[in-house]
DNA sequence: TTGTCATGCAAGTGGGTACTTGCGTATCGT
DNA sequence: ACGATACGCAAGTACCCACTTGCATGACAA
């Protein structure tokens, strides 16, 4: 599973993390106001729509859909691989 | 520090972590037969030189002198930005 | 139904990066 | 000194990835 390293190679996708650690629950368009107001980020909404599969596929971020509403929930436990691979 | 993260983000430079860590101090040339031999890696002796350039350069990564040789150790604490960050 | 909102899909583009290639430098043994 | 060893530098190449662009789909309100 190299696909978390990847995941968090990139700050814009650890910005969306740490904004789902802040307030999960979010849905693309919530995750796009507050990573500009609160981050300083530029990113569009198809961007962050990319980077959140990135996420999903990597088992960081599980969604549930709801109408027309998808709300983003955030998952740690994969960062696990991480401190197990070197004894943290 | 995202240069943590980009560092972590190949799957060579992870294997020479790994590497470093079983036995520290290796050479460049230890560290190109054994990751071929070990772990199935076919890096040529000047990509192995770039990675571990990156790795020093996100702190993972400590290198001492001596003579003609130059000596790789393993330094882990950078990654305490990881869990530090996501509280693990 | 009609219009709007929230999201999804897919091709194209630009910049970054892993790798190669070739040469250069310093150290050690003989 | 001479050759061999261990490593460094720098330009070029090919590929990956983040982002854009444009259109499409599904859900809710009036």
């Amino acid at each position: 599973m190299g696909d978390v390293f990847k995941a968090l190679a990139d700050p814009t996708r650890r910005a969306i993390l740490d904004e789902l650690q802040e307030r999960t629950g979010q849905t693309l368009f919530e995750l796009c106001t507050r990573l500009i107001t609160k981050h300083g980020l530029t990113s569009s909404r198809q961007a962050v729509s990319q980077h959140l599969d990135v996420l999903e596929a990597a088992g960081l971020v599980r969604t549930r859909r709801e109408g027309r509403y998808k709300f983003h929930d955030l998952d740690t436990s994969p960062l696990r691989t991480i401190t197990d691979r070197w004894r943290l």
